[in-house]
RNA sequence: CGGGGCGUAGCGCAGUUCGGUUAGCGCGCAGCGUUCGGGACGCUGAGGUCGGAGGUUCGAAUCCUCUCGCCCCGACCA
């Protein structure tokens, strides 16, 4: 390709809205550009790029066994209402009016469409497991796009559906897809993180994300440093170690005047926080609910809403606390009732807390559980944070950004299950068949393949996933042999089979340069005057500062061997 | 949806407080010439009606009302 009739233009200045890495590089490489809030366009080398990737994972699918197939994007909303997922991902699917006023979904996912498929297809447990997948644009109408191709509402994924038999055929799939996406991640030069997830509007038990590290990610990880235990702040457990605190003693009031927050309180009365009992309010679909937790852990919101299965959960505001009788500041389970009373399990790991006195001003020493208050659901519901104790192996854990480029979920039969895809068994009998998810977000990994290779050049483009192998850059495009020199090199090079970016515009060398630096193609190649001169061209990689000179006509071979590496 | 910021030429911005000739600057773009190993230079030129609508006024990029859009933080989110 020539650079001069290439679409898209390279910039200088860094568009005002741009903040995150990989957005600022793509839009000043001119590689894609924004048509609406989370909308965008890919111009030719980003679609090379992306292309490339897309057949990483094209083959790395087919040789676990998927089979590749395409389902509509438009669907009917009552698929989505039978299984109940239209309220999980509620405002978040896109819809539209068809002329006859029946509404229908822009597909954000596809379990609900190939359920259907392949319950029509599907009769026997000879005809199982199926691995089918589909390469395709999904549309969420996220309520804020963010950070260039990160978040976006309309993009390109690669989603497989396994259907097994049984709960050992879905384990025996997902270690499979495991595999697989292990490898797609390698070939496409991102390192990544397995960790354990919460499944979140998908549903289903277990489910794994695949994390790339980044200062941009809108993930938290919690992981361990000793061991190989990792999760997503949402899904991860922390160990609570007991405090110990003596034998249970009586419950004493005390005056805290003035003292309302667990810091205060607790050093007004000479104890760590560890020691104190703090309550924590929340609407669970309008609903208040009471938390109890130790005072020096945070609630989880996600394993709070998923041990209550409420729809929505937000904090209480303080005049629904208060209009609920309750006094903030000095609220505690003791002596309350008259609503659900949840508390994590850390109000089990000591004696003696410290906590409100349900009375302004006042609070209690030595509350115990149970002794002293009931509870309906006693659980971690606790929050992980860098510092606490891994629950695998005692050592310590540290926390993380990351973006999330895929997640692998084992559904298990709720949809099939109301979708009625079911198969018959051996004996005859009828089951529902056991599924699992598969997703991978093209675009996002493209970005965050970028925020892992880059400099303060521009992209450092990992081989496999680069838009084209070879930067030809002739600096002096007035000198025919110059140029006669880089035509004829162009010429051989693509009839190699080099993939070849021919910048044959008649710039500066320190606009070539840069320019070809900013694109992040792996080997740039140099013809000036001073190589023609010496019958031979300049070789250099994109990570390293130094060229090799290479004889003309040992250019090509030179090049071959390189990129096979 | 809550909080904050912003819409003036393809991009980056000034001008808006305090209304007043043909709305500026830099980059980029086009033509000509000189240059050419890390973002060269000169000359000439094209390009905007100031996000949109309504209003106030002799006069609006500037004031008022409404509205649309974009970004960031949060809520939310496979």
């Amino acid at each position: 390709m020539r650079l001069s009739k290439l679409l898209g233009k390279t910039q200088r200045e860094i568009p005002a809205e741009a903040d995150t890495v990989s957005h600022r590089l793509l839009i000043r490489a001119g590689m894609v550009q924004q048509l609406a809030a989370g909308v965008y366009s890919y111009l030719p080398l980003a679609w090379r790029a992306l292309k490339k990737i897309e057949n990483i994972i094209r083959d790395e699918m087919d040789r676990a066994g998927g089979q590749e197939l395409s389902m509509p994007v438009l669907q009917p909303l009552e698929l989505w209402q039978k299984t109940g997922r239209d309220a999980a991902f509620g405002t978040g699917l896109f819809t539209l009016t068809d002329r006859r006023e029946r509404t229908l979904v822009l597909g954000p996912t596809h379990e609900e469409v190939i359920a259907d498929l392949v319950g029509r297809n599907v009769r026997s447990y000879r005809d199982l497991p199926l691995l089918p997948y589909q390469i395709q644009t999904k549309f969420r109408d996220e309520p804020r796009s963010r950070g260039g191709l990160i978040r976006v509402r309309e993009f390109i994924m690669k989603d497989l559906y396994s259907f097994d038999a049984d709960q050992e055929g879905l384990d025996e799939s997902y270690q499979k897809m495991l595999a697989a996406y292990k490898n797609i991640f390698n070939r496409c030069g991102l390192p990544t993180m397995l960790i354990q997830a919460d499944s979140g509007a998908i549903g289903g038990k277990e489910s794994h994300e695949f994390m790339v590290v980044a200062e941009s990610g809108e993930d938290e990880i919690i992981y361990c440093e000793k061991c190989d235990n990792a999760a997503n702040v949402e899904k991860a457990s922390s160990l609570k170690e007991r405090i110990e605190d003596g034998p249970p003693q009586p419950l004493v009031e005390v005056a805290t005047p003035g003292k309302e927050s667990i810091e205060d309180v607790a050093a007004f009365l000479g104890v760590p926080p560890s020691h104190t009992l703090k309550a924590v309010f929340y609407m669970a679909d309008d609903k208040l609910v009471f938390i109890v937790i130790r005072g020096d852990i945070g609630v989880n919101e996600v394993k709070l809403k998923n041990l209550l299965g409420a729809a929505e959960l937000r904090l209480a505001t303080e005049a629904e606390v208060t209009g609920a009788g309750v006094v903030a500041g000095s609220a505690s389970p003791v002596g309350l009732s008259g609503f659900r009373i949840i508390a994590d399990d850390s109000v089990t790991t000591g004696n003696n807390f410290v906590a409100g006195a349900n009375k302004a001003g006042y609070h209690l020493k030595n509350v115990n559980y149970p002794r002293d208050f009931k509870v309906e659901m006693l659980a971690d519901i606790a929050l992980a944070a860098a510092g606490h104790a891994c629950p695998a192996c005692n050592g310590v854990l540290r926390a993380t950004r990351g973006i999330e480029v895929g997640h692998i979920f084992k559904l298990g039969t709720f949809i099939s299950d109301r979708l009625g895809a079911n198969y018959t068994d051996a004996e005859g009998a009828s089951h529902p068949i056991v599924m699992g998810s598969y997703g991978i977000g093209l675009g996002r990994l493209l970005a965050a393949a970028i925020e892992q290779n880059h400099d303060d050049k521009g992209i450092v483009w990992p081989l496999p996933i680069a838009p084209y192998q070879v930067y030809l850059c002739p600096l002096q495009m007035a000198d025919e042999a110059v140029t006669g020199a880089a035509d004829k090199l162009y010429s051989l090079l693509e009839a190699a089979g080099l993939e070849v970016l021919y910048d044959d515009r008649n710039e500066s060398p320190g606009v070539k340069f840069n320019d070809a630096d900013l694109l992040g193609i792996p080997f740039r190649i140099t013809v000036s005057k001073r190589t023609v001169a010496n019958d031979s061209v300049e070789i250099k990689r994109r990570t390293e500062k130094e060229a090799e000179l290479v004889p003309l006509e040992e250019a090509n071979k030179r090049l071959k061997e390189l990129i096979r590496g």
